[in-house]
DNA sequence: TATCTATTTAGAAATATTTCTAAATAGATT
DNA sequence: AATCTATTTAGAAATATTTCTAAATAGATA
């Protein structure tokens, strides 16, 4: 929800690749968890937390969930980042 | 030195508020840990993260050491956010 | 030189996070 | 209905992080 769960769910380098993995469309849950040596247990803990911080939304179908990308929530980082980083080329919403 | 790194360091609000200090101006570490509700070594601790990560540097005059905000060290999460966010008005290095 | 002041380091306790295995859920297929 | 398949949940073990107190460092002042 806010600044620093979305911060914390990027810090973990599994789960920015997974963000990665699904910016060329959308996976199921065994599709990500096979590209990693991890189990599907503990994809589907990161896949929680990326879903919680909003970086990832789901939609069933059959058995499956696929999951995709929503990079709209990239922008309160941004944003952040740029009222730090003295930056002045950002948009405000 | 990382991305990891970086995000880490910026995922624990005190680490961001003492960014946003600094925004203003250098700062003592004594002058930083009596703005926040911790001890000078818990302090001590993470302006050594933030050096670490190269958010901020230090230079010393007389018995102080005095702390400055280093913002190009944000570049490096704009261009994996405009990567993955899939914004492409970010100019590359 | 002795001591004061600002800050860091060491080490331990408290807390949080990641990962696993095993069990549970729930929808699809036979 | 029984079973299979994809995924999640629960709970425990391993690991990492944050915070504290007490001690150390090191430069400045008396």
């Amino acid at each position: 929800m806010g600044l620093s769960e979305s911060m914390k769910v990027l810090a973990e380098p599994i789960r920015r690749q997974i963000i990665e993995r699904l910016k060329t469309g959308p996976k199921t849950a065994g599709e990500i968890a096979s590209s990693f040596d991890l189990t599907n247990a503990t994809v589907s803990y990161h896949l929680k937390l990326l879903k919680q911080a909003g970086f990832i939304t789901e939609t069933k179908d059959k058995n499956y969930i696929y999951y995709s990308l929503n990079s709209t929530v990239f922008e309160d980082i941004l944003t952040w980042i740029y009222q730090v980083g003295g930056k002045n080329d950002h948009a405000e919403k």
